[in-house]
RNA sequence: GGGAGCUUAGCUCAGUUGGUAGAGCAUCUGCCUUACAAGCAGAGGGUCACAGGUUCGAGUCCUGUAGCUCCCACCA
């Protein structure tokens, strides 16, 4: 017998542990039918906030969907510690200052940092009832996973896929270290347009120039005019002189010139923009380094050395204007492109660095997004759109402390770059020496590597990390494609797209033939949720679970729309609370006609028959939204349901379960039957939503008639095809509707009888009807009914 | 400038192949009815952003316009 109330604050946590116990979940690699999902590994370094749960709580929902379907659902799980992230969490929260700190303890304290952090992230997804698999959870920077990482950059390189260059790279002034391009944001901020007047070598001619970035006229390598500029054609091979520095630079034409922008010639420097990296190359220029790897203007800066950038820009302004060459100046928004993490404007620098080469495979990668399957269907296009602007190679290599360490080394004598034995993996090249001498030069001296990769270039290969805590194969192709990868939309141009673009290279197949993206829980006001840290008023996942429960959190994250964002409102959560009460109420009140009772098949009244036809329909289109991982559509159909067998069934059932003296032993058994087998398919529904509850519920009366240890290890009910009362109880439901009303507005109470209702209908629908005689009365509390044949349908009510 | 999404009741949002507009909250009315008064039964409230088009019929398909959001490009 079910509580009068449900408990949720010890018994959620009771059954945490009871599936814990009973390794609930567990993955059996040897079962029949399977279903994989690449789980998003968080990354830890930062506060866990209901937008976390939000997202992976939609996966789990698949993951339980298709447990109850009859797969045994690989759910691996993982925490993402490795990289930039970490560093940045570990210098603020801790406060180290990196150039007071070395190397070996900086890395101790990331690890140290990372590992409170996991603890925090288990519990609390295991508090909103996931069922991942954290006793395997992987680290990204675990040994294991260096040795995967490491793997797949060694086979890359062998292949041709990765080279090491001396080229422009996007670089962070801030954190110092090259990023990649799916790592910069656009940003719209304010300038100014600066128009300067540049010389001419013997001439008194001016060549106009408009810039935003006057700072770099240290590093001017040339001006270009458009080759059809018939004004300043006369210009083209002489020199101009730059302004402050005195610098005599070619005046080049250059078809890229665009005519209407600015004064229509440009100074080019090296580098300003992605167009100066281009030109450099194209027009073989010198490279002049304006900025130094820390934003700040380097020696041939002049005066302006030292400055940082913006300074330096404010004050050779002022400069400009003193010397009489700043001829002009407007104001202007223009989009600036800093690095997501720090929010400081990139640069353009040149060191060498390892890359990836991607633009060679743009068109592979294209027609890979579009074979998988995306979730919705218009996120597709968003991956498309970013691989058709793809411009730079991925750098990988990152000058930071805290990563995945490039198993090389370079040979001091001859230069060559030597790798490490796959055998030894996971290697330090700055803690171990190569095996070998050179092979190159019999040298014998060695030295190390010291980038460190891009924690995507980690994180790219988590199919194979997690395929390789079942298989113990490291990099391998053994499950690829997985079946689902979920990730929110910002990841879909990263994640997805290097996932996508690894697996490609490494095995030309697809990592995965399903991509289910979700929105971000958004709070109140709209805004991002902060992981550096929780805002006034934010309801954070602890106090949600503590206050509604893990289940009606569970609940308010899976009613969302796919890829869309939600705000977090606690109104939300109450209509959650409702629902969970409701199930409970309606649950108890089932649950006390069916002691000693064991369903069995039996002749079912029409009522009965009814509510079992809403029942297979609902089932289905349940079924057909899940398909497309539509759970809050899913969701929405199943309350349809539970609403309608609440407000409408039982009250029709409990007249036939409460006096069978009256309707007779066998109009109960019919309602005894429908109720409890359609509260169960209901309970198998809302347990993948709210595994808690119908756990509760289904422990109380359903294990022992299924003879399972969990509803979460029972399979979906299915109570087969072919409707048939459907409408007529949608007919008798309007009867009951219309009396309703009628004693609604006569102030009547609904016990309260009725003398005599008048129902006019068809012949079909009458002989439904009249089947339905004793249900009606009795719920009604009518006397007498009285039918007459007729095209439309009415009921007349008398007192 | 390119791509995508959104615009439906006072609020937050659903509306699968085109067929008389839906839910929750809010508002109003009634009801202690043997699961549930943080409940139940009802009621009111929408020219589905705008303008065209296709169709017997369009919130739903097509074209265009406007506003909001996101991604990308634009840094001369």
């Amino acid at each position: 017998m079910l509580e009068k109330r449900y408990d949720f604050k010890t018994r959620e946590k009771h059954w945490q542990d009871y599936w814990h116990e009973h390794n609930t979940y567990k993955f059996d690699e040897n079962a029949e039918s399977k279903f994989t999902i690449d789980t998003p590994p968080p990354t830890i370094s930062g506060v866990i906030h209901l937008g976390h749960v939000f997202s992976y709580t939609q996966t789990d929902v698949i993951a339980r969907h298709q447990r109850m379907l009859g797969k045994s659902v690989f759910y691996p799980f993982g925490y993402d510690d490795n990289g930039l992230p970490t560093e940045r969490y570990v210098i603020k929260e801790q406060k180290v200052r990196l150039n007071e700190t070395n190397r070996s303890d900086f890395i101790k304290l990331c690890l140290e940092t990372t590992e409170k952090m996991k603890d925090v992230y288990r519990d609390v997804f295991t508090r909103a009832g996931h069922s991942s698999d954290f006793d395997s959870a992987y680290s990204s920077i675990s040994p294991r996973t260096q040795a995967i990482s490491q793997r797949s950059f060694i086979e890359l390189y062998n292949a041709g896929e990765i080279e090491r260059r001396n080229s422009a790279t996007l670089w962070c002034p801030e954190c110092r270290t090259a990023i990649a391009q799916s790592e910069i944001e656009t940003v719209e901020m304010d300038s100014t347009m600066n128009y300067l007047n540049f010389g001419i070598l013997d001439s008194d001619e001016k060549l106009q120039i408009a810039t935003t970035r006057p700072e770099l006229l240290c590093a001017c390598v040339c001006v270009f005019v458009h080759p059809d500029d018939e004004k300043r054609a006369h210009l083209v091979g002489k020199k101009a002189i730059t302004p402050i520095y005195n610098v005599e630079v070619p005046i080049l034409a250059n078809p890229d010139v665009d005519r209407e922008k600015g004064t229509g010639a440009v100074m080019c420097c090296t580098f300003g923009d992605e167009a100066d990296a281009k030109w450099q190359k194209e027009f073989n220029l010198p490279v002049l380094e304006g900025i130094g790897h820390n934003g700040r203007m380097t020696e041939i800066a002049g005066e302006f050395a030292g400055q940082k950038v913006t300074e330096a820009r404010a004050n050779i302004i002022e400069k400009l204007k003193e010397i009489g060459v700043l001829y002009d100046t407007k104001p202007i928004t223009h989009a600036v492109s800093p690095h997501e993490r720090c929010s400081t404007p990139i640069e353009i620098m040149v060191k060498p660095q390892w890359f990836i080469k991607l633009l060679e495979h743009k068109d592979e990668i294209y027609k890979a997004g579009e074979e998988v399957n995306w979730y919705p269907e218009y996120t597709k296009k968003r991956f498309l759109n970013w691989v058709e602007g793809l411009k730079w190679d991925w750098c990988i290599s990152r000058q930071r402390f805290f990563g995945i360490p490039f198993p090389v080394w370079y040979c001091k004598d001859c230069g060559a770059t030597i790798l490490a034995d796959i055998d030894d993996l996971p290697v330090d090249p700055t803690v171990t020496q190569p095996k070998h001498e050179c092979p190159h030069c019999y040298g014998k001296s060695f030295i190390p590597e010291t980038d460190v990769m891009d924690t995507w270039a980690t994180s790219s290969l988590t199919p194979q990390i997690c395929a390789d805590t079942l298989t113990h194969k490291g990099l391998d192709d053994a499950h690829l494609p997985m079946d689902l990868r979920p990730n929110a939309h910002d990841n879909i141009r990263v994640w997805d797209f290097y996932t996508i673009a690894k697996s490609l290279l490494h095995y030309k197949k697809l990592p995965w033939n399903n991509v289910m993206v979700s929105g971000w829980g958004l709070s109140a006001t709209g805004d991002k949720l902060s992981k550096s840290k929780t805002s006034k008023g934010e309801l954070t996942p602890l106090v949600a679970f503590e206050k509604y429960s893990a289940d009606v959190t569970r609940y308010w994250a899976s009613n969302a729309t796919l890829g869309k964002d939600v705000f977090i409102q606690e109104e939300e959560f109450n209509n959650g609370s409702k629902l969970m009460q409701k199930l409970w109420n309606a649950s108890r009140f089932v649950l006390s006609f069916l002691e000693g009772y064991t369903p069995k098949k039996c002749e079912l009244l029409p009522m009965d028959q009814w509510i079992i036809d809403t029942y297979r329909i609902t089932f289905k289109n349940f079924k057909k939204y899940l398909e497309k991982f539509e759970m809050g559509l899913a969701l929405n159909e199943l309350e349809k349901l539970f609403w309608n067998f609440c407000d409408n069934y039982i009250e029709i059932a409990k007249n036939r379960l409460y006096k069978p003296e009256i309707y007779g032993e066998k109009a109960k058994e019919s309602a005894q039957y429908a109720s409890s087998m359609v509260l169960l398919g209901m309970l198998k529904m809302f347990s993948i939503y709210m595994p808690h509850i119908t756990e509760e519920i289904y422990q109380d009366y359903y294990a022992k008639i299924e003879g399972c240890d969990s509803i979460h290890l029972s399979k979906y009910l299915d109570l087969g095809d072919a409707p048939s009362v459907v409408f007529g109880g949608y007919r008798v439901c309007d009867i009951v509707g219309e009396v309703r009303k009628f004693k609604s507005q006569n102030n009547m109470s609904m016990k309260d009888e009725i003398a005599k209702i008048v129902v006019k209908d068809d012949d079909r629908n009458l002989d439904f009807i009249k089947s339905c005689l004793d249900d009606i009365k009795a719920v009604c509390n009518i006397k007498d009914v009285e039918f007459i044949k007729s095209n439309n349908f009415s009921v007349d009510i008398e007192k």
